[in-house]
DNA sequence: AAAGCGGGGAA
DNA sequence: TTCCCAGCTTT
C-alpha cells in the first residue's frame, strides 16, 4: 500500500467507523459555530470529562457570542474557575468582542478571520472550520499527531516543527478527500479512544490494516517527544489577616499566572525551603507583613513598631520567632512549576491600615469569599480555614 | 525553538 | 511519581 491508498483509507474506513462508534458528547449536538468554538476553548490541554459540566454552565450563562462580549471579566472567569489556563476564558472574550464589533456577532466562515482571533490557533482554527462549517481545513491536535506518528511510521520528535508541518500536510490530504466534519473528529475519536497513548488497541482499530506501526510493531513506542523541562519549587509565604469576620485579600496582576485571580497577600521564594526551617518562613512572613505596614507610613522591616501599631496590647511582631502561628500548608503543581503555600497567621497584631489598602487588596467578609475567582490551591486553603465552597 | 501557562486523570 | 490531555502566545 502506497501513501497516497494509506491516505484514503484513513479518509474513508475512519469516518465509516466514526459513524458507528462516536461518543455523545453536548458540542456533537450543536451546529452553532460560537459554540464549537467555546468547546475547543475549553478543550485545549483539557479533557473532555472535566469539560463537560463547564461547557453547560458557560453557554447557559453566555447563549451568544455577543452576551459574552458584553459580560464582566470577573464573571467569565468564575465560569472557569477551575478548568485552568484562564488566559483562554480571557482571549475567547476578547474574541467574542472582536466578533460582535467587526462581525456582526456571528462566527465568519473564513479560516483567516477565525485565525486571528485572540486564542485560536492552527489546530482551533481547522476545528472551527471543519466541525462547524464542514470545510477542508485540518485540525491536528495532540491525538492526530500520535495517530498519524504511528499511522505513518514517523519517528521524528511530533513537537519539533518540520514533523509537525509533515503531519499537518498529510491531514490536509485526507480531508481534502473525505467529509471535513466527520473526519477531524473521527481522527480524534480514534485517538482519544483506540489509538491512545499508553497500550493502543490496535487489536480493534479500523485503520490497522494501513497502519505502519501496527506493521513494525512500533506503536506503543510512538510518537516521539522530546524531554520537557524539570519543573521549578518555589515557597509561597501566605498572610491569613482576619479581623471583625473579614479577611485581607489580594487580586493578583493582569498578566501572568493566575492573572487577575484573587489571592491571599503572599510571598515567593524561589528557594525551596522545608516546613522545619521556620525561621526562613517567618522572616518571609514579616516581609510580606511589613509591605501593609508601609502602606500608609508604618515602621521600616526590622524596627520596633512605632506607638501607631502597638495599640490593643499587640504583641509586637519583631518581638520572637513565635509572632506566627501556622494554620496549614497546601502542595500544588502546575505545568512548570510547583507552589508550596504555607500560610501563617500573625499573633496579637490588630491594626493593619484597613482603610488604606492598596488598590489589588481588601477586607472581604468570609461569608462573600465564594464570590471571588479563586485558584485551585487557594479554593482548597479556604474551604479548609473557612468553611468555604466554591463547588470547583 | 523554547518557555510560560492549570488542573486533573490514569498507569 | 510520570505522562499528557480536542494548544496558544510571547520571547
Amino acid at each position: 500500500m502506497n501513501s497516497e491508498e494509506s491516505l484514503d483509507l484513513l479518509s474513508h474506513t475512519l469516518v465509516t467507523w466514526y459513524r458507528n462508534h462516536a461518543r455523545d458528547l453536548p458540542w456533537r449536538r450543536t451546529s452553532s459555530p460560537y459554540a464549537i468554538l467555546v468547546s475547543e476553548t475549553m478543550l485545549q490541554q483539557t479533557r473532555v470529562e472535566t469539560v463537560i459540566p463547564y461547557y453547560h454552565r458557560f453557554l447557559d450563562a453566555f447563549p451568544t457570542p455577543k452576551a459574552l462580549a458584553d459580560a464582566d471579566e470577573q464573571h467569565v472567569l468564575k465560569l472557569w474557575e477551575g478548568l485552568g489556563y484562564y488566559r483562554r476564558a480571557r482571549n475567547l472574550q476578547r474574541a467574542m468582542q472582536i466578533i460582535r464589533d467587526h462581525h456582526a456577532g456571528s462566527i465568519p466562515e473564513d479560516i483567516e478571520a477565525i485565525r486571528s482571533l485572540p486564542g485560536v490557533g492552527a489546530y482551533t482554527a481547522g476545528a472551527v472550520m471543519s466541525i462547524a462549517f464542514n470545510r477542508p481545513y485540518a485540525a491536528v491536535d495532540g491525538n492526530v499527531l500520535r495517530v498519524m506518528a504511528r499511522y505513518l511510521g514517523i519517528v521524528d520528535p511530533v513537537d519539533q516543527t518540520p514533523t509537525k508541518r509533515a503531519i499537518e500536510a498529510s491531514v490536509q490530504s485526507a480531508i481534502e478527500h473525505s467529509e471535513p466534519r466527520l473526519f477531524t473528529q473521527a481522527l480524534m475519536e480514534l485517538g482519544a479512544m483506540i489509538c491512545v497513548p499508553r497500550k493502543p488497541q490496535c487489536l480493534v482499530c479500523p485503520v490497522a490494516s494501513g497502519c505502519a506501526a501496527f506493521a513494525s510493531g512500533q506503536a506503543a513506542e510512538l510518537p516521539v517527544k522530546t524531554p520537557k523541562k524539570a519543573r521549578r519549587v518555589v515557597t509561597v509565604v501566605a498572610l491569613w489577616i482576619e479581623r471583625n469576620g473579614e479577611l485581607l485579600v489580594e487580586q493578583r496582576a493582569a498578566d501572568g499566572l493566575l492573572a487577575n485571580m484573587w489571592q491571599l497577600p503572599a510571598i515567593e521564594s524561589t528557594a525551596p525551603i522545608a516546613m522545619e526551617q521556620t525561621s526562613e518562613v517567618l522572616r518571609l512572613a514579616r516581609a510580606r507583613l511589613n509591605q501593609y505596614r508601609t502602606v500608609d507610613g508604618g515602621v521600616d522591616a526590622g524596627l520596633p513598631m512605632s506607638d501607631e501599631w502597638a495599640g490593643e496590647g499587640g504583641t509586637m511582631i519583631h518581638e520572637s520567632p513565635t509572632d506566627f502561628v501556622l494554620m496549614t500548608s497546601e502542595r500544588h503543581v502546575f505545568t512548570h512549576l510547583e507552589w508550596n503555600v504555607i500560610v501563617v497567621r500573625p499573633v496579637g497584631y490588630h491594626n493593619l491600615p484597613i482603610e488604606d489598602l492598596p488598590p489589588n487588596a481588601r477586607m472581604v467578609p468570609v461569608e462573600d469569599l465564594r464570590s471571588l475567582v479563586w485558584p485551585k490551591v487557594y479554593s482548597t486553603i479556604l474551604q479548609r480555614l473557612a468553611r468555604f465552597e466554591t463547588g470547583n
